[in-house]
DNA sequence: GCTATAGTCAACCATATGGTTAACAATACT
DNA sequence: AGTATTGTTAACCATATGGTTGACTATAGC
């Protein structure tokens, strides 16, 4: 049974919704309990915390109990993953960007 | 009927997918016709086709029509939009990263 | 004209996803 | 002790997703 899935789709999924994207700003104002967090979107408490859990899964976010509140805080290295695979992608486009203006010096 | 999807939404779905990734990276070497991107995939040239649809609909790739062929290619400025959002994200990262250096410093 | 190639499209299937409700556990408050 | 709060878990539902097969269109090559 050989764990096949790169992480980075785990990553990608949980980017892909726009709930967990809001909470992961709201996030950047600091740690905070999942009610909190769930507060704002017009759902149960069960549905938000199904969406922290896809976080935590992915391994954007932290959860650290403190009494009955979890609170939940951002992982910077794991979104870094993310950017460092688009940025890479990104290569391509300033080569692109090379070719283009060489074409373009060249008609001038 | 309000167009309520952001499109973000669709540009990190499309990214979560790993043969879908990977059709990316090729596309980094120039375009590529649809066979030729189905080709490392062991996957149906329509199950292929769906997936550089999903691209498509999600901005990061363009299509041209050659004959028969259908010449792919890289739209780095959908790309783009997705990294500017994981960087604005980020501005948290540095914010933390000097927090920890703050706190370091004082400790020695 | 015939055949092979490149691709789309529709129908179908299994599984994943986003959400709900209901029942429960654990902690906090009075 | 009793009640309210925070959160998880399981069961369920509708829809989306990734993939297939099969029928079809259009172009290319002999």
């Amino acid at each position: 049974m050989v764990n096949n899935t790169d992480p980075l789709d785990d990553i990608f999924k949980a980017l892909a919704d726009p709930t967990r994207r809001a909470m992961l700003v709201a996030l950047k104002t600091g740690d905070q309990p999942i009610s909190t967090l769930a507060a704002p979107h017009s759902m149960t408490l069960a549905g938000a915390s199904k969406h922290v859990g896809v976080l935590e899964a992915a391994g954007l976010v932290t959860r650290e109990r403190q009494g009955r509140t979890h609170i939940i805080s951002l992982r910077a290295d794991r979104l870094r993953e993310a950017e460092d695979w688009l940025e890479a992608m990104r290569g391509f486009w300033s080569e692109r960007l090379d070719a283009l203006e060489r074409a373009l010096s060249e008609e001038s």
